[in-house]
DNA sequence: AGTGCGACCCGAACGC
DNA sequence: TGCGTTCGGGTCGCAC
């Protein structure tokens, strides 16, 4: 499940690979995947280039001669470079074929991903990237910009986490880690949060993303980056997926529970 | 406006 | 063994 570690790893990767090639043709397998106009997205895509890659939360933004390219890549996406001539496999659902006969797929068991190809003026406009929250490095995310957002929601801590309006890139594995590390409980209602809570949050999610970052992301079931480099965020994972274990701090077992229909991972000892 | 929930998917895990 | 059922998870859209 890429969030914005795994999609940060993505756009590097990807960006090492495939700027400036021109793209000889796109193949679209699962048409549902492409939420612009089909023919459009084939005829401005063909011939074109990728320029740059950029990353808005979890959005992959691939800049285009005069459109972008914005893709999520939800639970299970993924991006691979292959040579064209190896078979195509089940789940490819979209594929980018280079002039120099090299591949870019779009693999996503699931089917849960979108691409979306606008005019790149409409960028700022779009409502996926429009109503995206303060990234987790920007400087505007701050404890007063937190403790006003919390204060509207009475949801548990843990589900507006998940709120990419509020920090945006934030996804299940790394709310459970910032949640640890931050020493607060995940069933607290936001709006109960003091500001020592909040500028907790601020430390603990810049600590934490910074350090994903670093590793390459988290491996959890399925995802690789495109060169298939694995992430190994995995080893420095506190609570997540560590139902029964032992607390690396305190020694209290690890307790697994469900908020808002998701997986929470807590402490139950370091998260009062 | 905030909240809750089904829909979208399909492989894995589970039940019988 | 083999079949059917349940579950998960990010986001959107709709109902309240």
């Amino acid at each position: 499940m890429p969030e914005i570690a795994e999609v940060e790893t993505v756009r590097n990767t990807l960006k090492k690979q495939i700027l400036n090639k021109k793209i000889k043709k796109v193949n679209i397998r699962y048409a549902k995947m492409i939420e612009s106009d089909l023919k459009d997205f084939v005829s401005i895509l063909e011939g074109n280039e990728f320029l740059d890659i950029k990353r808005r939360g979890k959005w992959l933004i691939f800049e285009l001669h005069d459109h972008y390219l914005l893709t999520h890549l939800r639970m299970e996406g993924k991006f691979y470079l292959k040579n064209e001539e190896l078979s195509l496999e089940k789940h490819e659902h979209i594929i980018f074929t280079f002039d120099d006969n090299t591949d870019l797929r779009y693999h996503d068991t699931r089917k849960f991903g979108r691409m979306n190809l606008i005019k790149k003026e409409d960028l700022e406009n779009t409502e996926a990237i429009k109503k995206q929250g303060e990234e987790p490095f920007s400087k505007n995310l701050t404890a007063i910009y937190l403790k006003e957002k919390f204060s509207k929601k009475k949801l548990p801590i843990k589900t507006v986490l998940l709120d990419q309006t509020i920090i945006s890139g934030l996804g299940n594995i790394y709310a459970n880690e910032v949640l640890f590390a931050a020493k607060i409980n995940p069933l607290k209602k936001a709006c109960d949060l003091s500001n020592q809570e909040c500028q907790n949050i601020v430390l603990a999610t810049n600590e934490i993303i910074e350090s994903a970052i670093k590793m390459g992301g988290t491996t959890i079931k399925s995802y690789t980056s495109s060169l298939g480099v694995t992430g190994r965020f995995q080893q420095k994972l506190m609570v997540h997926k560590r139902e029964n274990e032992p607390c690396k701090v305190c020694n209290e077992k690890i307790v697994n529970i469900k908020i808002g229909g998701r997986s929470t991972y807590y402490c139950p000892f370091c998260q009062k």
